[in-house]
RNA sequence: GCCCCCAUCGUCUAGGGGCUAGGACGCCACCCUCUCAAGGUGGAAACAGGGGUUCAAUUCCCCUUGGGGGCACCA
């Protein structure tokens, strides 16, 4: 059975990246009917951020994504959280360092930073060049009898060359000279990454490593080891980044970042996941548009580009219309009530709601739009907020015939029947006025959607009158007459 | 500096030794239309360059170029 896991480190919210390795993983751990574990990687205390873990755990939730382990679930394989699996990895380091394979270190941190120095000062590539590996078992004894600050560093294989398989790029191979003996217990007892990942991913039975590219360098370090150690190698699925719009890092600047920002900025969880599952993978030569559950069903990491792919954001845009539109009204009206009582800070009827959802469904792609789309229906205290749009809309220029017309629109209105007052009957009444007024009907629309919506940009007319009610537009007619006397 | 990875329209991608190089987003035009959308129809738009291999290369190999990443007691 494969098992993967998502292995992040609790030191912010996940961004797109990130999490999209995520999403392959845990699609492919249910295309593979296996299982899919969460283990946070904190063995750096200084970087853990306090309540990280949970905002992780809120953005894969979040996505729809479920976990068999993990920190907040029980499993033989815990604990998922490495600060607490600490004696666990100064075990087996302690038994490389028996067996030869590994070494106790006792430079200061100021001191590497000095060879470091040194190596670039002549045109070397820094690094470890391993004279900790002089330092005979006598002597270590007594700097440890001393309680001298020490590292434990993993004698790398200096000559030959090493080679794994990786899934989506084939074999990689790296001279072994390129490689130092690297930390893999530092001086507060606690692992690297390097050598915490492998220890767990072998204990957990982890059959697929998937991570961003960026380990790509290291992996033969990891490799070394994981022979060191007799264990059999994983299977890795190092996958590219997603650049910004300029072919950087995606970052603040190109707007939200982490997946907690998009769900904020509105976005629907199916979206995200479509939109992230199919770039840097395609099932075919036309799908587009896929739902979790064939995903689920199709999705293979065998399939996965190797290239770094460029976030596009007009394109998530319209996924996420597609989803709006896909949705049930009254699925649709139970979260824009939710978002526009948020914004809004009013009660949100949601009869009047399900009658409106209708008109907006194929004008809206981020469910924070609503509130600028349609919050003219909500809100009590109603008031032109740019009078000049309305003065610029007035008819023929002429402010009173355009008084004259709307007073005779009032009257119309007045005498019908509430009831009455539904989208046919309202288009048939204002286009017999523009008739008998001899004025455009487009110019008497436009007139009356600033006056009832107080935007020029609105849901259609009709509708919008009908459903705001006889009163409420009467009311703004005569609003709008004052303001232009 | 050394090492590693990557390269099809602007973007996401399909394809793969012989195709009019396909789809989608975005863009443009037209249709629909009370605004804006949505929808429909059509259009412009790509195999980075140079060498090989081959009857044939965008596809395979090499180099160049460009982009990205790594070389921490961070992950």
């Amino acid at each position: 059975m494969v098992r993967l896991r998502y292995a992040p480190s609790p030191t912010g919210d996940p961004h797109l990246g990130n999490i999209r390795t995520a999403i392959w993983s845990w699609l492919y751990a249910k295309k593979m009917n296996g299982q899919f574990i969460i283990r946070i990687e904190d063995t750096d205390q200084a970087r853990t951020i306090d309540g990280a873990t949970d905002r992780i755990l809120n953005s894969l939730s979040f996505l729809g994504i479920d976990w068999d382990e993990g920190p907040t679930t029980s499993g033989k394989y815990g604990p998922y959280i490495q600060s607490k699996r600490k004696e666990t990895y100064v075990k087996y380091a302690e038994e490389l360092v028996q067996s030869d394979l590994a070494y106790y270190a006792f430079e200061t941190p100021s001191e590497l930073a000095a060879i470091r120095e040194e190596q670039k000062k002549q045109g070397l590539p820094p690094g470890y060049d391993g004279r900790g590996r002089l330092i005979n078992k006598t002597q270590a004894k007594e700097f440890l009898d001393k309680k001298i600050p020490y590292v434990i560093r993993f004698k790398m294989p200096q000559e030959g060359e090493t080679s794994f398989t990786d899934l989506i790029r084939g074999k990689i191979t790296v001279q072994n000279k390129t490689l130092d003996d690297l930390i893999i217990l530092k001086s507060d007892g606690f692992p690297t990454y390097h050598f915490a990942h492998i220890i767990d991913d072998h204990l957990m039975e982890i059959t697929h490593v998937t991570r961003g590219d960026e380990w790509i360098p290291s992996t033969p370090k990891h490799v070394a080891i994981i022979a060191a150690l007799g264990w059999e190698l994983p299977i890795y699925v190092h996958t590219p980044i997603i650049l910004g719009p300029d072919g950087g890092k995606l970052s603040k600047r190109h707007g939200a970042r982490s997946v907690l920002d998009y769900k904020e900025d509105g976005y629907l969880p199916q979206a995200v996941m479509n939109y992230l599952a199919m770039t840097g993978w395609a099932l075919d030569d036309k799908t587009n548009i896929i739902s979790i559950d064939e995903l689920k069903k199709h999705f293979d990491l065998h399939q996965l580009l190797p290239n770094p792919a460029t976030f596009d954001e007009d394109k998530l845009n319209w996924l996420n219309g597609i989803y709006m539109r896909e949705m049930p009204l009254d699925e649709l009206a139970n979260i824009l009530q939710k978002q526009l009582t948020k914004d809004l800070n009013e009660d949100i009827s949601l009869e009047t709601l399900k009658k409106i959802v209708p008109i907006i469904q194929e004008r809206i792609n981020k469910i924070n739009e609503i509130t600028n789309i349609a919050g003219f229906f909500f809100k009590k205290d109603f008031q032109f907020t740019d009078l000049e749009i309305l003065h610029k809309n007035i008819l023929e220029n002429n402010v009173e015939k355009t008084i004259t017309v709307l007073l005779s629109i009032i009257e119309k209105f007045e005498k019908i029947d509430e009831k009455k007052l539904i989208t046919a009957n309202v288009e048939q009444l204002l286009r017999s006025n523009a008739e008998a007024n001899n004025i455009k009907p487009g110019k008497l629309f436009m007139l009356l959607r600033i006056i009832v919506t107080g935007q020029k940009v609105s849901p259609p007319l009709f509708e919008t009158i009908e459903i705001v009610g006889k009163n409420k537009v009467i009311q703004r007619l005569q609003t709008a007459i004052q303001k232009l006397s």
